[in-house]
DNA sequence: CAGATAAGTTTACGGTGTTAACATAGTATC
DNA sequence: GATACTATGTTAACACCGTAAACTTATCTG
């Protein structure tokens, strides 16, 4: 919010600053431009990691490809990422983020707890339709690269709380029989991603097919939960 | 079943045999005995590639230190499976036979149809404990080497038979609710698929915690199947 | 015996991730 | 303001990898 705008901006009065008390501020603003450009640079290379990531997959996934495009000599990446598989982590932290706002924003749609799961796991395995290599890469191929996600990393995980708020909300309804919370959550977890692994590994029907799979087992599990 | 053998093998007459016939019979036994060490030799690169799959899993696996292990100059495996990713699908049959076998035994160990899939859930996971590596390579990267499970080979697969007929058994003892036989099969399956792939891709909890979860899940499944 | 066929080797090519040594510009310090 | 330091690049090099082509050698065949 300038007042009027000059043609020139307005110099400070040189005389009324400290020259001390303005170097700082220099030496600040200039250590504060050198780290968001250097956040923007690493912002594009991930960018371009995530498009080639998605075209060609983990393991045709090429260091040097990245480097080319983004302008780069093979090694520059190595000031901004440890390694290669660094780099893939990056591109995935970023779609962890974009999977659990889809989450949350399908849990949104509705109130009732079965309805908001049922919700959920269609936008679980959309999402996964949507974005195979991606699904691949954040879920079943962890153990290729650095290692496997552990209880600690998916508890923090903003997606895997929305899914434990709806379950907490469906055991207050009386909506689960004889299981524990957070065992009827894991179950429910990992039937919904047992057809998210199938769309991104398989070639065995087609999408649509696995959207109505995905509902007949929410409400199969959802039944089964209630009368067990 | 030869009777009494000597301590020499009989000399047929050789005088009572047309030379040319022998000459058949040789060249026949020969062209035998060089399949027989064909298909030894590839019974022996395939154990190592499978020993070598497991200790380094599938992208670290080297085409050249299998044959290294072999004895064998690097390019001699392409005389007996097409490329890297063949020999991985060779390795991977190998094991779908004793996956199958696994299941079917599993099968049997039961009579009631929702005790001999809880069975089959069980052995299911507790393969997939054993053989995370080897689960990982069946199943879940596939799309990496050649391409994705389709429909049909999985419908021919002895194991996917033995769980399609024990839900058809479930469903002639009215186990099934609205469901038909073919997505209650694959409902059932997503489901287990999603525990196992979790085993093999992630380090969330111990194995034990996994069966008990698996049985949660075969129960919660199979209850909600009962009443949808 | 001559020729075809199969198995295996050597050599070579283009690709990969990664390390080490060097260049250079911008910043901090005396 | 010269000097040292640090961040950010580069180039060169290493050790792998999968794979294709040409060559050698043994085996079987007519």
């Amino acid at each position: 919010m300038l007042t009027s705008p000059p043609l020139l901006p307005a110099q400070p009065d040189q005389a009324e600053i400290p020259p001390a008390k303005r170097a700082d501020r220099v030496r600040a603003r200039s250590a504060a431009r050198r780290e968001s450009e250097r956040l923007q640079l690493r912002d594009h290379v991930l960018q371009i990691a995530q498009r080639q990531l998605v075209a060609h997959g983990y393991h045709r996934f090429s260091l040097r490809e990245v480097a080319e495009e983004a302008g780069y000599s093979p090694t520059a990446l190595y000031r901004h990422f440890a390694d290669r598989d660094a780099l893939l982590k990056a591109v995935c932290d970023r779609y962890f983020d974009q999977f659990s706002a889809v989450l949350a924003a399908a849990d949104q749609s509705a109130t009732a707890p079965r309805a908001r799961l049922i919700a959920q796991a269609q936008a679980y395995v959309q999402f996964a339709i949507d974005n195979p290599a991606v699904y691949r890469l954040m879920f079943l191929e962890r153990p290729e690269m650095g290692m496997g996600l552990s209880m600690e990393e998916v508890a923090s995980d903003a997606g895997f709380g929305v899914l434990a708020q709806a379950v907490g909300a469906l055991a207050a309804a009386g909506g689960i029989g004889s299981l524990e919370v957070p065992q009827a959550t894991m179950v429910l977890w990992a039937g919904v991603h047992g057809l998210a692994a199938m769309v991104v590994t398989m070639n065995l029907l087609p999408p649509q097919h696995f959207l109505a799979m995905t509902h007949a087992m929410s409400v199969t599990m959802l039944d089964g939960l209630q009368h067990g």
